[in-house]
DNA sequence: AACACGATGGCAACCCCTTGCCGCACGTTT
DNA sequence: AAACGTGCGGCAAGGGGTTGCCATCGTGTT
């Protein structure tokens, strides 16, 4: 038979539907007697409420929409694992979308969205500030792992991580370090630069960057041997991937890692832990920032529009076999 | 401005909101001229229909969930990312649901769902056959990797595979292997058990089990320490994970993979091709698993009730360094 | 005893879009 | 010229809930 409608329950409970319709959403408005009365049809029938029906009028669709700038990289799938847990805290359901670094892509699913979800969580956008505000016009916005002013957003600390990055390589006697830059677009790999560049002049170490480079194991090699052009003893690269892809060609050329050249990663993906040898990576508390995304966004309406959070969370270095004395 | 609806064209255009709405859902129905003026207005204002009103009476919602049993395990992002691609492919959105190995929260979430959603894909299910059944009577349900009699699935080739697994490990002399099995209700444990021994009575082989495992790296020191126990010559893994746990583990305690034990997995996850030793491992297209779940999903209403298909994938040994000879 | 007021339930409009059915204006057939 | 299509728009009824407003009832106040 057809799933229970609200009409359904009202007959067999002897309400009407306005008071089956407040006996689940607004419980003081009834009384407790009449409530549970409802209730008990409602469980018998097997009713359960029609999410579309109810969005239609209220506006609320308890869905959150999360968009991930490359669904390939593992790193994300800690954002979502952290965004999914807290959405489902909340009986929010998590809609995942993959704009496959494109930034029409994007900007077109979630127009497409807007109108269903209550919110969005971006990660890693790529779309330029001027966009990202335009859709916080129309719906609550936090941004992962980018900051735009006046959007509320989540990133980890890579001023402090870059800072100890800098401080690892440089008590391990390097005084010369290359970056791997991350996509031209790409909010972090603009930050991670000027970070990394700015602690390394405070600690007396040259910093360079080559680059772009897709932060893929693929363009390992290539981002290797232009590192090794530079002549510098310590790698940083964009991320794990990119620092596994080049520490893998490394080997491959005769080097040895971390004897002849050091390598740093960021994420802490997991398979950071088990190559060999270990990549020495920033991480950080990736389930909780997907976390805190979500809490931020379901607490948008109870903040004004100019006063979005930007919240910093703290990074870890990991030690592992990549990095050595120079 | 509020976002502009169907009477918002209908007025700009100068038509009902039926020639509106058919303009864009049925234009068969509409003269050339008529439809040309609706859509020219509905692009002026920046019109974009609400999907949940017409969810509402349409019935179809273009959207499949996809239910993972556990989303901590990387060998699901390849299932994920293909599905996701597939659904894009026909402007499907595709809403991703965690059920944390626990069966109750995964039939919790389906039955919230059901009527938001056109279709389910059940990845992994832990759900027992019955359950899956009643989910099939409300809606479409593909099953990944898991087959149930009458419900649609996509799994791989696991017998063959297995049979691989076996003469990779007999060519080398191995003539005793132990499975580390999988959680008790895993229809895919049982699978590759059956296959395995199978294959393995074919091969002349000792096939020995213990378990069960939860199938994750942290497991592998106490699945580890079993195999040993056991004797056998060559350790196969339930997967990928507990396969590295148990290289770990070995290596801790002082025997080398693969010269005293052979370790083979399941699944081909990204870190087995960067651990050391390289994991031997059973792979196969799940991208393309993905990708013909949601095919079969969207196309469950052209086909019958009883002619539910069962796609069997192939499969391919990944040959890495942790298998070697006796 | 008359009045005020809070608690509770029902009525009906509304959210935005789809679709069955009707009617009109043509063109075609015999 | 009468009888018939046929193509195309509009009307209006939903689809399943939510919510503003009104009606009713019981209790407390003076």
């Amino acid at each position: 038979m057809a799933r229970p409608t609200i009409y359904d329950v009202a007959t067999a409970a002897g309400v009407a539907t306005s008071t089956v319709s407040r006996a689940f959403s607004n419980p003081g408005r009834v009384s407790a007697e009449t409530r549970e009365r409802v209730l008990s049809s409602a469980a018998e029938l097997g009713y359960r409420p029609n999410p579309h029906a109810r969005a239609l009028l209220s506006g609320r669709h308890h869905t959150v929409a999360m968009v991930v700038s490359d669904i390939t990289n593992p790193h994300y799938f800690e954002l979502i694992r952290g965004a999914e847990m807290r959405a489902r805290m909340s009986e929010y359901t998590l809609l995942l979308v993959n704009a496959e670094e494109s930034p029409r892509m994007e900007w077109e699913q979630i127009q497409r969205l807007a109108p269903a979800v209550d919110g969005f969580l971006l990660a890693a956008s790529r779309l330029p500030d001027e966009n990202l505000r335009q859709i916080a016009d129309q719906r609550p916005v936090v941004l992962m792992s980018r900051e735009v002013p006046g959007l509320a957003s989540v990133v980890l600390d890579h001023v402090e991580g870059c800072r100890q990055i800098v401080a690892h390589l440089s008590s391990l006697g390097h005084r010369e370090l290359v970056y791997l830059a991350g996509p031209r677009n790409s909010w972090m790999a603009a930050t991670r630069w000027a970070a990394l560049k700015e602690a390394a002049e405070r600690a007396g170490t040259t910093a360079r960057r080559i680059g772009p480079f897709t932060p893929k194991v693929s363009q390992g090699g290539a981002a290797a041997d232009g590192a090794l052009n530079d002549g510098a003893s310590a790698i940083v690269a964009h991320n794990d991937l990119l620092a596994i892809g080049v520490i893998q060609r490394l080997t491959q050329r005769g080097l040895r890692v971390p004897a002849d050249v050091s390598v740093v990663g960021f994420d802490n993906i997991f398979a950071a832990d088990v190559c060999t040898p270990g990549l020495t990576t920033l991480g950080g508390a990736h389930v909780d920032l997907g976390r805190v995304a979500v809490e931020l966004l379901l607490t948008a309406d109870a903040r004004a529009d100019d006063d979005q959070p930007s919240v910093v969370l703290p990074t870890e270095l990991v030690l592992r076999g990549s990095t050595g004395a120079a």
